[in-house]
DNA sequence: CAGAATAGTTAAGCTTGCTAAAATATGTAA
DNA sequence: TTACATATTTTAGCAAGCTTAACTATTCTG
């Protein structure tokens, strides 16, 4: 497996969590910043190795093994974030930057050395959960999308799954971090904003955060 | 710059500092195990590129900027080596066989925090010399390779350069280890064997060692 | 110093992972 | 339901990093 591989693999996987009829040629394309009919190519050559189903004009899909793979790559990303977070003390948007480069040059040794030393974490430091060896992934269904909960609750922050550096730059200067209480005043549908209160600070987040944040109910 | 660029001037750097003449297609080829034309071929690119010197038929040699880059590449290597041994606690082959791979993903901005996580370590687990941010290494020139030395005198070993995991082994069977004294008892110039004592035990050397060991006269 | 052995070069060609441009299919709005 | 906009595919082509095979230069040996 490639480098290119490794993302293309990776990027079906994300997109098909956000949205499986929007995993398209074009939505690829420019997530990877290549052209179309580059991805068209590689669409091509991995449904030859029985990693994607590719069929013409449909949205792509991972086979089984491609699943296992996208999972392997992302395993080792959120080792790599937790063990660089851990000992060099680096940004969540550092270990991200970093992750994503050494995700693909990783022994499936090393990746489980890391995860003996970290003491088999469920989650890495941005709170996303960390699939086993075996190709498996915890799926929370107590967290939800902060663009998705309902208005007039109390909710703890569990997971910032973002790698934008001014996103965190944001966060940070607000106080928005893992396990803090916010209070959702209200939803606007139409807008897509949402509008939460957080340390009696007033905030009105677009999808820009809300796709990215994950909260739980208080109760 | 690419993994084979890194280990293209790498490779010529390394073999340079064994033999200066022996830095030819051929050898560099054995190295890296590709064809000598595919060597050409690099060395004619690279010359464009002011990384390499390359004369028909000569011996290959690095520019200024090559050497530089070589010497990025080794100290992410080392630096890598000392992160991953101190850390993960990995064995002196191991950290080898990992390293080998980070080097090629790793900013700069990473390998000076494991610089700094690490205290600016001098030297490495095997004893080799880190190069600093600036691209300058010590020579230590009170170290000399166990094949050279003069028979007769008590010696400390200083370090055990090789990458073999069958050498290591070999090391640790016999408490060949960094620091540990051995007295040189003979040098059979023909056979190019080397007869250590240490710990009492008597053991004949060949240059599959002896090329690999430095070490200091203790007095 | 000739000739053989060895090393190096050149040429042609392959795969990977892309791009650009042209052709075609799909979806949508009038 | 046509017509257009958009998405996708196809075709041609390129650079990197290789290989194999044929050819040529250098070096070693007798």
């Amino acid at each position: 497996m490639t480098i290119s591989i490794d993302n293309f693999v990776k990027t079906i996987y994300k997109q098909s969590k956000l949205s499986e009829a929007d995993t398209r040629i074009s939505t690829v394309a420019g997530i990877l910043n290549i052209t179309n009919s580059a991805v068209t190519d590689m669409a091509r050559k991995l449904a030859l190795k029985n990693m994607v189903n590719y069929t013409k004009y449909k949205p792509l899909t991972l086979t089984e093994s491609g699943n296992q793979l996208a999972l392997k790559v992302i395993r080792k990303h959120r080792l790599w974030e937790s063990f660089l977070y851990k000992t060099l003390n680096l940004s969540l948007h550092e270990i991200h930057r970093e992750a994503e480069h050494l995700e693909h040059l990783t022994s499936d040794f090393l990746a489980n050395e890391i995860d003996k030393y970290l003491g088999n974490p469920s989650t890495d430091p941005h709170g996303d959960p960390i699939p086993t060896i075996n190709g498996e992934i915890e799926k929370d269904v107590s967290q939800i999308l902060l663009s998705e909960v309902n208005a007039g609750y109390t909710y703890e922050i569990s997971r910032l799954s973002s790698s934008d550096k001014e996103f965190f730059n944001f966060c940070y200067s607000n106080n928005i971090s893992i396990g803090a209480p916010i209070w959702v005043e209200k939803q606007y549908g139409h807008q897509k904003m949402t509008e939460i209160r957080i340390e009696n600070n007033k905030i009105l987040l677009n999808q820009d955060f809300t796709k990215f944040i994950y909260v739980k109910l208080l109760d």
